[in-house]
DNA sequence: TGACATTGCTCAGCATGCTGATTATCAGTA
DNA sequence: TACTGATAATCAGCATGCTGAGCAATGTCA
């Protein structure tokens, strides 16, 4: 069997692993308590108020059962508020609250400081080549995961 | 705020997420049924027969207390025993099973192809160097996760 | 030897992430 | 309008991962 090494798999997790400890790590540093799952949430509810969840889901790629926690868990910090759509009697739709707001930019520091000390030990050079291929597997594989990722423009 | 495809974060997250689909289905299309974590957890032990759980965790960067779940698995599924270890009776010493052994063999076709699919949309020689920027940028990061890689050797 | 720290393992608790099912609602159509 | 299929959200259940705590066994050192 090949090395763990030699296995895509392998080191997706494990770059994966090390990107959650880095973001959690700087966040807590900063004075937040935000996982990375929900700085996403919040950060595409401030760009897009009133989104429901489903649509929210597919910008960050989440499933949509997932998406349900996440959302409970920052409606119950105060930073999102959910009220039934009145266009739609299914959907909920979503706004980001002041405090939401303030957080966002508090901590705004922290997570770009937690994107630069994820790529340390590549060079400026590597750290766009290594975006860039996997922006080019993600998007190649994104019909592959039952969550894709999807544009907002589309539905 | 930057776009989602410009956070290394987003992009490990999505790879991992794509790496694990594609991993479960081609396993599944061969008939077995195991994870990418169950997976790495039988290879190892079966190449450190009598291997310790804490050490294991290691060689695949693991934490220890989700290993202990992982091999409670394993051992139910019958492709691992775990019994006290002689010299130390806090540890616990793993052992592959036969039928460990014939899942191992007959599962690796699909690991296979479960590793070039989720590289599928670069070139091979882009293939090669993703997996060289990822084991470069793990590398410098290992010591930042709670459940670094360790060498069994040195322990 | 006896106190102390360390180590291997497990557990409770929480947050992702998935499968599959269910409920309520909507939309298109016969 | 009644039927049918699709859709938004949630839920139960399971598997990773983590934090922090605890227990039993081991190692160290005065």
């Amino acid at each position: 069997m090949r090395d763990n090494n030699e296995m895509p798999g392998h080191l997706a997790r494990r770059f994966q692993q090390i990107a959650v400890a880095v973001f959690l790590a700087e966040v807590d540093e900063a004075g937040f308590d935000l996982t990375p799952v929900q700085y996403a949430a919040l950060s595409a509810v401030r760009t897009n108020p009133g989104i429901d969840q489903v649509t929210l889901a597919g910008l960050i790629a989440y499933d949509r059962t997932t998406i349900t926690g996440v959302v409970d868990r920052l409606v119950h910090k105060g930073l999102l508020v959910r009220h039934a759509s009145s266009r739609d009697r299914r959907a909920r739709e979503l706004q980001i609250t002041e405090a939401g707001k303030r957080t966002l930019r508090g901590i705004t520091p922290a997570v770009e400081a937690a994107q630069r000390l994820m790529l340390r030990g590549l060079t400026e050079k590597e750290g766009a080549e290594l975006m860039r291929l996997l922006r080019k597997a993600t998007a190649a594989g994104n019909a592959l995961s039952r969550a894709p990722l999807r544009d907002a423009e589309l539905r």
